[in-house]
DNA sequence: AGGATGATATCC
DNA sequence: GATATCATCCTC
C-alpha cells in the first residue's frame, strides 16, 4: 500500500459539495507524522455547501476562522469546538465559494489507536489539529488517496448533526454514510 | 441531563 | 472588554 498512495487531484474537490461529499465515502485519510503513518477509511461526511447555508460557518461571512473555507479547494478547514475537539472539513468548489465537507467518522486502517466514531475522536486519533490549519490536501503530508481495493456499499443521506439552529436548514439530509458500518458515529 | 473548556463572534 | 455560543464527547 506504501506505492501509488497518490493525493486525490484537486479537480476532486473542485466540484459541488455535496458531489464531493458523496465522493469522499470509502476514500482513504492518511496523515503523514514524525515518520509514521495513520489512515482510515471515510465511512461518514457532512456537507456545508456555502454562505447561504445556515448550518455553514461561512454564512456569518469572511472573518479570519473560515478563511480557509472561503479559499482554493483541496485544503483543510480545521477549527476548536467546545474548547476540547478538533473538526477537520475538506474545502470544496471555486476559490471565495465557502464551502466544505466536514469529516465525521472513520474506519481504522492503520496507526489508529482510539476511537474514531464522531469529528473530534478522529481529529483526535489522526492527530490532526491547528497545526494543520489550511494545509494542502494535494501535499504529502495529509491528505486523502483511492482505496486500492473498493468493496461496494450502499450510501445513507441523514439530516445533519448538531444543528438544529439553522431554520430550514437544519433538515437537510447532508449526512451521508456508509450504510451498515459499524464506524458511523451514529445511524 | 449536565459539565468540561477555550476560541470566536457579537454585543456593549 | 464582557458574554453567549458552539458542526462534541463523557459521565452521571
Amino acid at each position: 500500500m506504501r506505492p501509488l498512495m497518490r493525493p486525490l487531484p484537486r479537480s476532486f474537490y473542485d466540484r459541488p459539495t455535496e458531489l464531493v461529499a458523496h465522493d469522499l465515502l470509502g476514500k482513504i485519510l492518511v496523515h503523514r507524522v514524525n515518520g509514521e503513518q495513520r489512515c482510515g477509511r471515510i465511512v461518514e461526511v457532512e456537507a456545508y455547501v456555502g454562505p447561504h447555508d445556515l448550518a455553514a460557518h461561512t454564512s456569518r461571512g469572511l472573518t479570519k476562522r473560515t478563511q480557509a473555507m472561503f479559499g482554493p479547494p483541496g485544503h483543510a478547514y480545521i477549527y476548536l469546538i467546545y474548547g476540547i475537539y478538533h473538526c477537520m472539513n475538506v474545502v470544496t468548489e471555486r476559490e471565495g465559494h465557502g464551502s466544505g465537507v466536514l469529516l465525521r467518522a472513520l474506519e481504522p486502517l492503520c496507526g489508529l489507536s482510539g476511537n474514531t466514531r464522531g469529528p473530534g475522536l478522529l481529529s483526535r486519533a489522526m492527530g490532526i489539529d491547528r497545526s494543520l490549519y489550511g494545509a494542502d490536501l494535494c501535499g504529502d503530508t495529509l491528505f486523502l488517496t483511492q482505496d486500492p481495493a473498493p468493496q461496494p456499499f450502499e450510501i445513507v443521506r441523514r439530516p445533519r448533526i448538531g444543528v438544529a439552529y439553522a431554520g430550514a436548514w437544519a433538515d437537510a439530509a447532508l449526512r451521508f454514510l456508509i450504510g451498515g458500518n459499524p464506524y458511523v458515529s451514529r445511524k
